[in-house]
DNA sequence: AGCACGCCGACT
DNA sequence: GTCGGCGTGCTC
């Protein structure tokens, strides 16, 4: 609806009646560090406007300069404890509708208080940033024609051409710009001028979509539904969707945990439950990583419901803008996406899927720092409607609330078809001679055999470059070539004959001698997938082969280039990094070699095994989805350690059972919650000081059954120049932990340059 | 986060 | 004598 002089104009005779003692008052938060909400009078013109869910400008601070605030409510009366003479009035709403509904508006309160920041930050963290500015639109004058002209139009006496102009505006049943009158009624702008002056027209401005000024619209959401038939359900998957039907039919929330092995077809579940609740008139978001946010996912979803939004990084301002409101407006059933999707702005929403829910791309590494699958169960858990979790290899966290019950966890152990998980064989490199660099014989001899059968191969190999380190060769000084900006090593990229810092993205030329001690003859080590490339073409020089990594991924299209190729079989080797390896299937691929699976092992995190686990576990799944059977070789320095051990033999609990009894031991997650507090700055010294002085003020608040680690640099010290210190804060569960935030908040303020950011169960611990 | 107020060093 | 450094505290 648009406003007319800031008011709805139905309402156009209320305030006349309107009794204005004390007017009602607006709750507004603001997107800064600042835990409060400011009540401001609502103005007498505004009050039939003002509703919690939108943005509104009001005067803020001494200088009452316009600042853009969240309503968050409105309040009969001046709320207590507030001085009324220093009350200020809104000045204006930027929003009508609403941009955030009720339930958004409880679910980011939520997250302000779990992950410590306002609720206005967590507020502007969901609004998208093309749907504030408003992007793809555009205020323009529209003209009208008042009814009393429109029922005297016979006897008024107009020159021809205004006469005419008038004409082709009665006609038309929606309002008209000025250029498309001219257009319509083939004349130029004077005879348009005269009615206006006249007052035969009205103008009103409002804003619309670009693309409705100039007539012609083009359909936004892909609608290519050629049916498919639908599979039947297999038993598993039928007993799968029984145990859901309560909860998918009746309004009450519950989490799902879909634990099934790939290939086991759960993606056909989501499906199913999809359909469900789309047939009771209801919303479905399905949140996917990014990285699996591939033409080929979103096909499939697009064949069976048509019509859906897909909310991808890669759009732009205005199309996001589109789809929000394309969402908003209940013109849209089902809304694929990654991690932001979770607060699509659904108005009947009636299940969330998240595939992969153990990925920690769900994970946001800016502030607030939330985790889209939390944030997901809350909103399930506010809006009283079921969540599924699938992955094959569930989070431990995940795999505990299962455990206590709060998850109801439902397995998938077939595989569609009955095809039997395909066979893992670990090469242990400690016996095995590399004589190119990252091929050992095994690997080598079954990728022969691979591709004499017809096969397709796949190698995996999780680090770019070509050497992934520099070395001094002289023993007194023996250093690694790091980074100016970051405590990194720089990593070798032969093709482009440059240092390149993996965490800044910094270049510089290879020195011919040792920045330190000029001795030559630097040593270049360490294999990356660029090296890997140059091995296997020169071992295979009759097979055609591609790398796939970030670094031959950069101009768009070219991913879903390298696959299609991939898939119809030109492409016979595919090698490269985690890209590789994320819910792609191709039947014909018979070999999947993990070129070290050890780069995850030694991290110095406590997921580290759990990650080894996943990307085995993973990767091994790749293979014998066709008819034929598929071979995983897998080399490895630690072929004993379980969490290789386990993902070789597909032994997710044999994994678990050694796992959490370790997690256990040192309090980790899932058995307590971690915070982490990073201070980082350009001043070493005063990062230090400041985190020191933290501690203190923690400890001054101190709380029975929290810990504290550090202040210690962070695995990275540096980066970018700055500085990292963290500060670890554990505890059983997440309550004192928020409790103690909440207490010292108020009285952290970090010195000069030096920034603080809190991340509520951590994923990332560098 | 901004932004204003406030109390101490090197300049016309 | 002043311009300005950024430390401290507030924002309905």
């Amino acid at each position: 609806m648009s406003l007319v002089n800031g008011k709805r104009q139905a309402d156009w005779f209320a305030d006349e009646a309107g009794t204005d003692a004390d007017g009602p008052y607006a709750g507004i938060v603001f997107n800064r560090p600042i835990d409060q909400i400011f009540s401001y009078r609502v103005p007498a013109r505004l009050e039939e406007v003002v509703r919690p869910g939108q943005r509104v400008r009001v005067p803020l601070g001494r200088g009452n300069k316009p600042a853009v605030g969240y309503c968050v409510r409105i309040d009969a009366e001046a709320p207590s404890g507030i001085d009324p003479s220093r009350v200020k009035e809104v000045l204006d709403v930027l929003d009508d509708p609403p941009l955030i509904n009720a339930a958004m508006l409880e679910l980011t309160r939520w997250m302000a208080g779990y992950y410590a920041c306002s609720w206005g930050q967590a507020l502007d963290a969901v609004v998208p940033a093309g749907v504030k500015n408003q992007a793809g639109t555009r205020v323009g004058t529209f003209l009208t024609v008042p009814d009393e002209i429109r029922k005297s139009l016979e006897t008024l006496e107009l020159p021809t051409k205004q006469a005419e102009a008038l004409a082709v505006l009665c006609r038309s049943d929606e309002p008209l710009t000025i250029a498309d009158l001219c257009r319509l009624a083939k004349c130029a702008s004077g005879p348009i001028t005269a009615l206006r002056q006249r007052g035969y027209v009205n103008t009103v401005r409002r804003r619309l979509p670009k693309d409705a000024f100039n007539a012609s619209s083009s359909a936004a959401l892909g609608d290519d539904s050629d049916a498919k038939p639908i599979p039947a359900l297999t038993v598993e998957q039928t007993a799968v969707m029984a145990a859901m039907t309560p909860a998918l039919e009746g309004d009450e929330f519950a989490t799902f945990l879909i634990h099934g092995v790939t290939g086991s077809g759960k993606t056909e579940v989501y499906l199913s439950a999809i359909e469900r609740v789309m047939a009771r008139g209801r919303e479905a978001i399905v949140l996917v990583p990014e990285i699996s946010l591939t033409p080929q996912t979103i096909r499939r979803f697009r064949r069976r419901f048509g019509k859906i939004a897909v909310l991808h990084s890669h759009l732009s301002d205005a199309e996001r803008h589109r789809h929000w409101r394309s969402i908003a407006a209940g013109e849209v059933q089902v809304i694929v996406g990654a991690r932001s999707a979770v607060f699509a702005p659904a108005r009947r929403l009636g299940l969330i899927v998240i595939d992969e829910e153990h990925e920690s791309t769900f994970k946001q590494e800016t502030t607030p720092r939330y985790h889209a699958r939390d944030v997901a169960v809350k909103r399930a858990q506010l809006e009283r409607i079921p969540i599924l979790l699938g992955s094959a290899t569930p989070a431990l966290e995940t795999w505990r609330n299962a455990e206590l019950g709060r998850y109801v966890r439902l397995p998938m152990m077939e595989r569609v078809g009955a095809r039997p998980m395909p066979k893992v064989e670990l090469i242990d490199l400690s016996h095995e001679r590399l004589p190119l660099g990252g091929l050992s014989e095994p690997l080598r001899q079954a990728m022969i055999a691979a591709l004499k059968d017809d096969g397709q191969v796949m190698l995996l190999l999780n680090r770019r470059g070509f050497h992934t380190f520099v070395i001094c060769p002289n023993p007194r000084c023996n250093q690694v070539l790091k980074c100016h900006a970051c405590d990194v090593a720089l990593t070798y990229h032969k093709g482009r004959r440059l240092l390149i810092c993996h965490t800044c993205d910094a270049e510089r030329p290879r020195p011919s001698a040792c920045p330190n001690c000029q001795a030559p003859n630097l040593h270049y080590g360490g294999i990356g997938t660029e090296r890997l490339e140059r091995e296997v073409e020169m071992a295979f020089p009759d097979s055609v082969s591609r790398r796939m990594d970030s670094d031959t991924m950069r101009t768009p299209g070219s991913h879903e280039q390298v696959l299609a190729a991939f898939r119809s079989g030109e492409i016979k080797i595919l090698l490269g990094t985690q890209m590789i390896a994320k819910g792609l299937d191709f039947p014909n691929v018979t070999l999947v070699g993990v070129v070290n699976a050890d780069t995850a092992l030694h991290m110095p995190d406590f997921r580290a095994a759990e990650r080894t686990f996943q990307l085995v576990a993973q990767v091994a799944g790749r293979t014998g989805r066709g008819d034929r059977p598929g071979r995983v070789l897998v080399q490895t320095f630690a072929p004993d350690h379980y969490a290789i051990d386990c993902a070789s033999r597909h032994d997710y609990e044999g994994f678990v059972a050694c796992e959490l009894p370790e997690r256990q031991r040192f309090g980790m997650p899932p058995f307590g919650r971690l915070v982490r507090l990073i201070g980082r700055g350009p001043d070493e010294p005063q990062v230090r000081t400041f985190m020191n002085e933290l501690l203190e003020t923690l400890k001054a608040a101190a709380l029975p059954g929290v810990t504290m680690h550090g202040p210690a640099p962070t695995p990275i010290s540096k980066i970018r120049n700055l500085y990292r210190y963290h500060l670890r804060l554990r505890s059983e569960s997440p309550r004192p932990l928020q409790t103690l935030l909440q207490a010292v908040a108020p009285s952290i303020a970090p010195p000069g340059e030096v920034e603080l950011a809190i991340d509520v169960d951590p994923v990332n611990l560098l």
